[in-house]
RNA sequence: GCGCCGGUAGCUCAAUUGGCAGAGCAGGGGACUCUUAAUCCCAAGGUUGAAGGUUCGAUUCCUUCCCGGCGCACCA
């Protein structure tokens, strides 16, 4: 902002913020410093006076280990002479007691300090009368003046169940969304499932790098999309004038890297698809893919197993099983295996092979799928497959050996030609992770890519490009390999109970907020 | 895109049939040297998302628009 017409009108807590910046000026005291020497944190402090009080003679507990804290107030309780006070860091809060007599002059700028300020504290530990272990605060440092007020609850601790109670919080959905620094200030266990977000991105790397695979970052822009079906976001580069697009996928660039005799890589970073806003879609997405050379998909499904089987070990603290939205889900392996044509006929009680193109039509316009008579037999089928199969999986179930003509990127099934070589993983009736054998037979892809081209000519704008260049680095020799994407949003809320992927990414795709709203 | 619900003070929420827009917390002034949703006293705080309409009078009824949530459609 900075552009004085667009400022809001200052509310008076906003303007009594602003004439305390003044007044700590007045009196030298810098409102934004530049460092603080931070010695120790909030719960380290707690536990180490805990255990040197658990040490101690009965009635030598008294003094306490001197300590620095860097932290934002969240909670002030004046009393005239004497100020308690909560401070929060990374890792918890502890409370801290300023004393008029112990600090003298310097008891004066407590008066103009807010919840939300940033401060530094030097003291020595103890412990209440009430019982809480405390800092005693011997001198302490304005860090950075809060300007506008946090919208902070007021915490309560039950002391019989020790559960947290906070009262008029920051609960807004929209503000928490679009203000996520204040959603993230204020409310901590929307801190705390972001942490766990980056445990689980890390544990996947390290199982990842465990096994030999390198990690790589392959283009963004590019000029041609592929490696799914979707619409893109097009952009255009000024020095070189061309079209480029936001990538949908990153697979076809990976599978070069395999040509190359990377062998064992992957990938985990955005990809863009531009369709619309829902619980279960945001327009910017994390992807992971791996690919694995002389591997097929079998191998590619144990490594998903084991590699899921870990992530929810995690998460659970050592458990095979959890909650989604009130379902349990069991990941002990082996997770079962269902053909696509078989579940179709198992859950769908659909006879496909018999029925013709008008049957399988009408059969999908009763299940409310849209515009059925633009689309194909094998689109049919898969529209079906999802209506009547898919959602009904709740538990984790690898569906394999997919139609041919909607996966152009994987290798025919081994005695099945009419089949692909294809996987993917559903749990809580969605897909968690998709797969195949990779084409690796550049003839073969040549012709599948014009069987898109004429998809797209037909008017299916989620047909795949043709990419020569891609069919060039075929032509040069691609290992057998397996290759997997999973989409770690999704696999986020599901190892996290959330409802909607919004609430497990930081900064949710929102339109504009209004001017002056 | 369609349907339903919502948007009132910095935050969380009230407001009867259409009749002066209220409370708690936060903020301001005052009292208070072991409080913890600190307490007590005082004063203040609003273009009710926006624009129109109906009406003597609209937070309330009607229309359009903006933003969000949920569901449906689309999709991963």
């Amino acid at each position: 902002m900075g552009d004085e017409g667009r400022m809001e009108k200052k509310s008076a807590v906003l303007e009594a913020r602003l004439e305390k910046l003044q007044a700590l000026e007045a009196r030298g005291v810098a409102p934004f410093a530049y460092r603080y020497e931070v010695t120790d944190h909030a719960e380290g402090a707690r536990a180490a006076y805990e255990a040197a009080e658990g040490a101690a003679a009965p009635g030598e507990a008294g003094q306490g280990a001197r300590v620095r804290l860097g932290g934002r107030l969240v909670s002030l309780r004046a009393h005239g002479k004497s100020t308690f006070a909560d401070l929060a860091d990374r890792t918890g809060r502890l409370q801290l007691y300023f004393k008029a007599d112990r600090l003298g002059e310097a008891y004066g700028l407590l008066a103009l300090l807010d919840i939300g300020d940033w401060i530094g504290v030097e003291g020595t530990l103890f412990r209440t009368r009430m019982g809480e272990v405390t800092v005693q605060v011997d001198s302490f440092e304005l860090l950075a003046k809060s300007i506008r007020p946090l919208p902070l609850g007021k915490e309560e601790l039950d002391p019989e169940t020790g559960e947290r109670r906070v009262y008029s919080g920051f609960a807004d959905v929209e503000q928490r969304y679009r203000q996520r620094y204040a959603d993230l200030a204020v409310n901590a266990e929307v801190r705390e499932l972001f942490l766990r977000r980056t445990r689980i991105v890390s544990a996947i790397r390290r199982f990842l790098d465990e096994r030999d695979f390198v990690e790589v970052e392959t283009p963004v822009l590019q000029p041609l999309y592929g490696g799914a079906s979707a619409r893109p976001f097009v952009t255009h580069h000024n020095a070189l004038d061309m079209r480029l697009y936001m990538r949908i996928a990153d697979e076809l660039y990976l599978k070069r890297l395999i040509v190359g005799g990377l062998e064992r890589v992957y990938e985990i970073a955005k990809d863009f698809r531009n369709e619309g806003i829902d619980r279960t879609h945001n327009p910017e997405f994390t992807m992971l893919e791996f690919y694995q050379a002389f591997a097929d998909y079998g191998d590619m499904m144990r490594l998903v197993e084991e590699l899921l089987v870990e992530l929810v070990r995690t998460v659970t603290g050592g458990g095979t099983r959890l909650v989604y939205q009130g379902t349990e889900v069991d990941f002990t392996p082996p997770f079962r295996r269902l053909g696509y044509y078989e579940g179709l006929r198992e859950h769908g009680h659909l006879d496909f092979e018999a029925m013709d193109d008008a049957a399988l039509r009408d059969a999908a316009r009763s299940l409310g799928v849209a515009d059925v008579n633009d689309l194909s037999r094998p689109k049919l089928i898969d529209e079906l497959f999802k209506e009547l199969v898919e959602s009904h999986l709740q538990q984790p179930t690898f569906i394999v050996d997919y139609p041919r003509e909607i996966s152009p990127l994987a290798k025919p099934k081994r005695g099945a030609p009419t089949r692909v070589e294809r996987f993917e993983l559903m749990v809580a009736g969605r897909e968690l992770a998709n797969a195949f054998s990779e084409l690796n037979d550049p003839l073969d892809q040549r012709e599948r890519f014009l069987a898109q081209s004429r998809l797209r000519e037909a008017g299916d704008e989620e047909a795949q490009s043709y990419d020569e260049d891609y069919v060039r680095a075929l032509e040069y020799g691609m290992p057998p390999t397996g290759g997997v994407g999973i989409g770690i949003d999704r696999l986020v809320m599901l190892l996290t109970d959330q409802a909607s992927i919004r609430d497990v990414i930081l900064f949710p795709t929102l339109r504009p907020e209004q001017e002056g709203s």
